[in-house]
DNA sequence: GAGTTTGAAACT
DNA sequence: CAGTTTCAAACTC
């Protein structure tokens, strides 16, 4: 098919298409976006897949979208299918660029078709597989770092990330897990979000087993239509990573909208093989509690997924106890991250963890801060060289450049805690306070925040929590322009973001790590009390240097996101500070009942009050918790192409927080920094929000 | 690497 | 709520 040019091709465009015809939204939208984003995709990707189905929009524009990338990835991995599909993905990965988009086209119609299949559910079944196909690319990139086999041999990655994912699950994630699946018994509300987890726990325990019987469980509590199932058994490796996530996501999108039985049902449709279930059972379950913040667990975790797909559950031994947990820190880390994050709040990665979890961290800070769309692309094409070899000629761009750097710092970025009395049971360390368990990298000593000694740091938590329930949400906060708070109207940035608290420096000027707002990348606003603020990104006077200074801007906010990119979280609340708040301080809560809010699916957390209703009832708006994702995914999205309609639609109407929990929540606030890089966040917040909140 | 500075977190 | 202390990161040398 004749694929629009990628920088043609802009969401708007896409958008305009709908109209016409879907088939026309899904090529427009998806041609541009894969080949030229690999790696932004990814992240999209990851955003996406715990967004809503596409179903779950209404608007056309915003499902033409989703679909257009899930298309495409589908495409990928239905080549990938017949053969080996991780290893194609492997090879893809260094060629994405190119092959993609051929195989995108010819998939396309394919897709489409399969999509038509289930009138119903194919805007999610497309998301799900779409999501898949996005894990198996972004797989190979995995694969090359921890296996060490780029090309490799599959089997031996697909174990390590089944390993991993399990690992994850039962051990460094159970505390984690364990508290936010009280808090989800504790709250009825949020049925969806348990029958999901415990579908991910079936599949967990039996996956050793073989999984079968989960898959019956899942269908049974997801209602899922295990006829499908059975039926294409023909594709298991393919599908069963499929099926999984994509019952998973289903699960996951179930809670806001009842569309998930559709969607599992075509997706299950899909997956054949118990043991897929199994195996995703596992990354879901790893995915519930970190993926939530950040994108790249996510992705990870799918990608895992497929992995184990391709190997078959089963086969995933769990080779490396080590790797994994590593490989899981560095996935906790970056989701995080959040916003990254969870997204954001991946600030604190260990430097001997994965590199793919660097990669997909950078992915991520860089989507949370892309100067612009190129800025992600370059990104993805980085880690991966095939990917975007043919888009990015910017190898010599600044931006190239920059995301180097980033690279490079994120490297460096990857230290631990060096708390020596706080026993990493206070929130001076930044893996206790990141929801985090202190590993190898921690120069720590008398650590208690370790899975060992998971009950006391529950307690711990709980106390702190007591004491203040949001000491564990991101600190920062996101929101885009549209929030017209006293700051905001003050400040027209684009994209704003604030310290939850603000910061009292007194000596710093707000020109170094020693100033929260600073450290965020993000502007000092009236809430702070700072002395002498000279905040590059933002004054709390509302001056703005930004703009005069773009590139010391730029190394500020490199500074910045480098550590705690997780701890800020996008605001899609932009019109209801006050759950903008607390839902940004969800998506970051790894442990107990933040940590259910936050640790759990993004969506759930979103489509769920948990965190406001563990605190208070206020219902919370999905969009804070799902921005991370987003905003890695939407970075690559400029602003035109974000549809004012999608932004509207997409965007459940929000009931305020009436919550008291959300102590300290500032006024929406703006930064005034109108950077380029500001305004990147401002186009991906606008279209972040969109696909968190679906309409129900 | 050691020492200092800084400001958040914790405590009173 | 304010003041003080503790703490660990950030920074400097």
């Amino acid at each position: 098919m004749d694929t629009p040019d990628k920088t043609q091709i802009t969401p708007t465009s896409s958008l305009s298409k709908f109209e016409d015809s879907p088939v026309f939204k899904y090529i427009d939208s998806l041609s541009p976006i894969e080949l030229a984003k690999s790696r932004q995709s990814d992240n999209v990707f990851s955003s996406l897949a715990f967004l809503s189905p596409s179903s779950l929009f209404p608007s056309p524009q915003i499902s033409c979208h989703r679909e257009s990338r899930f298309l495409v990835k589908r495409h990928h991995f239905s080549a990938a299918s017949n053969s080996r599909v991780l290893q194609s993905g492997n090879e893809s990965n260094t060629s994405e660029g190119g092959s993609k988009a051929v195989e995108q086209s010819d998939l396309y119609d394919e897709n489409l078709g399969f999509l038509n299949n289930d009138s119903s559910s194919k805007g999610i079944s497309s998301d799900l597989l779409d999501e898949q196909l996005d894990l198996v690319t972004e797989l190979p990139r995995t694969l090359k770092y921890d296996c060490g086999s780029p090309d490799g041999n599959l089997e031996p990655c697909d174990e390590m990330f089944k390993n991993t994912s399990v690992e994850v699950a039962g051990q460094e994630r159970s505390p984690f897990q364990r508290n936010r699946d009280e808090w989800e018994e504790r709250q009825q509300s949020f049925q969806n979000e348990r029958d999901l987890r415990k579908i991910c726990r079936i599949k967990w325990s039996e996956e050793s087993a073989g999984g079968v019987a989960i898959v019956s469980d899942v269908a049974d509590m997801l209602t899922m239509n295990s006829s499908i199932i059975h039926e294409n058994t023909d594709g298991q490796d393919m599908r069963t990573a499929d099926s999984g996530t994509t019952s998973f996501i289903s699960t996951m999108l179930q809670f806001p909208l009842d569309n998930a039985n559709n969607l599992e049902n075509a997706e299950s449709g899909d997956p054949s093989c118990s043991c897929k279930q199994s195996e995703f059972g596992e990354p879901v379950t790893d995915q519930t509690p970190g993926i939530l913040s950040t994108c790249l667990l996510d992705k990870l975790v799918v990608s895992d997924s497929g992995l184990k797909k391709d190997d078959k559950g089963e086969k995933c031994n769990q080779s490396s106890h080590q790797q994994r947990s590593i490989r899981r820190r560095c996935l906790v880390f970056e989701k995080s991250p959040g916003f990254g994050l969870h997204l954001n709040s991946l600030p604190n990665i260990p430097k001997g963890q994965n590199p793919l979890s660097k990669s997909t961290l950078s992915s991520m800070k860089r989507g949370e801060i892309p100067h612009d769309k190129r800025t992600v692309v370059t990104e993805n094409s980085s880690e991966t060289p095939a990917t975007f070899g043919g888009n990015e000629a910017d190898d010599n761009s600044p931006e190239k450049k920059r995301q180097k750097f980033e690279l490079d710092e994120e490297s460096a970025a990857c230290k631990r805690c060096n708390c020596k009395r706080s026993k990493c049971l206070k929130l001076y360390c930044d893996c206790f306070a990141a929801g985090l368990y202190c590993i190898e990298p921690c120069s720590c000593q008398d650590c208690f925040n370790k899975p060992v000694h998971e009950n006391v740091v529950l307690e711990t938590r709980r106390q702190i929590e007591s004491r203040n329930p949001l000491a564990f949400a991101p600190k920062v906060i996101r929101s885009t322009d549209r929030i017209s708070d006293s700051w905001g109207e003050t400040n027209k940035t684009p994209a704003s973001a604030r310290h939850k608290r603000g910061c009292n420096c007194k000596r710093s000027s707000c020109l170094k790590k020693y100033c929260e707002c600073f450290q965020a990348g993000v502007g000092c606003s009236p809430s702070c009390r700072c002395e002498g603020c000279k905040n590059s990104f933002g004054r709390k006077d509302g001056g703005d240097e930004s703009e005069s200074d773009g590139e010391d801007l730029e190394a500020c906010e490199r500074n910045a996101s480098e550590k705690k990119s997780h701890d800020i979280v996008i605001n899609k609340d932009e019109e209801y500070p006050d759950l903008s708040v607390a839902s940004s301080d969800i998506s970051r809560l790894p442990f107990a009942y933040s940590g259910k809010l936050a640790g759990s699916f993004s969506h759930s957390i979103r489509s769920s009050p948990q965190l406001c209703t563990n605190q208070e009832n206020g219902s919370l708006s999905d969009s804070s918790l799902c921005q991370p994702k987003f905003d890695s995914h939407l970075q690559a999205i400029p602003e035109d192409e974000a549809p004012e309609v999608l932004k509207h639609k997409c965007l459940p109407p929000v009931q305020k927080p009436t919550s008291p929990n959300c102590k300290r929540v500032s006024p929406p606030h703006r930064e005034c920094s109108s950077s380029a890089a500001w305004r990147s966040r401002k186009l991906i917040l606008r279209s972040v929000p969109l696909p968190s909140f679906s309409p129900p």
